[in-house]
DNA sequence: CTTGAATATATGCTATTGCATATTTACAAA
DNA sequence: TTTGTAAATATGCAATAGCATATATTCAAG
């Protein structure tokens, strides 16, 4: 399934937060966001974007060359 | 505007491709890259992963507390 | 087992992405 | 200017994200 959803949903769980808790804040349905984690929605990038930043997170796009580097770091400090 | 889509235009223009010789690769018009270049519509999740795929671009979820860092990596090596 | 809380699934609806195609605008070169 | 090329805009349509609401399923506690 997709990287960036299975990642915003651990970071969802790392905080504790319920399906319908987050959808509040997100102004989504619960069913939404059930339909979005389990792959059966692909969601416009402003949902994506929205969802990581009510996660502490942020989207961010990296040249292939340097991916293991920045993989090598986000692996490194697992803060948040 | 959206700081993932004019990163994208960049590298689109870094390498030198038309819009639309980028919507063949992509098997979307060139008045939809357009579209998006532009703010006129919000991509969905896979339409952005696959731009990006195709300028040898990953999307990565990085948390706000490691951003600092990572942009200087990106701002360090301006390869690609 | 039974209960309760969280998540998953369902349905009908609206808004918008994305498709196909055509036209218009911007701009550079001759 | 005129011509050529890239990008922006326009229109009609199909597919789907997202909304609202309801119900079903999971699963851990009791």
């Amino acid at each position: 399934m997709n990287a960036i959803i299975q990642q915003l949903k651990r970071a969802r769980l790392a905080k504790k937060l319920k399906q319908s808790e987050f959808g509040v804040k997100l102004g989504l349905p619960q069913s939404h966001i059930s339909k979005i984690e389990q792959g059966g929605s692909d969601p416009r990038l402003s949902t994506v974007t929205d969802m990581a930043r009510l996660l502490d997170q942020e989207l961010v796009l990296v040249p292939r060359s340097m991916l293991p580097a920045i993989r090598a770091m986000l692996a490194g400090e697992e803060t948040q």
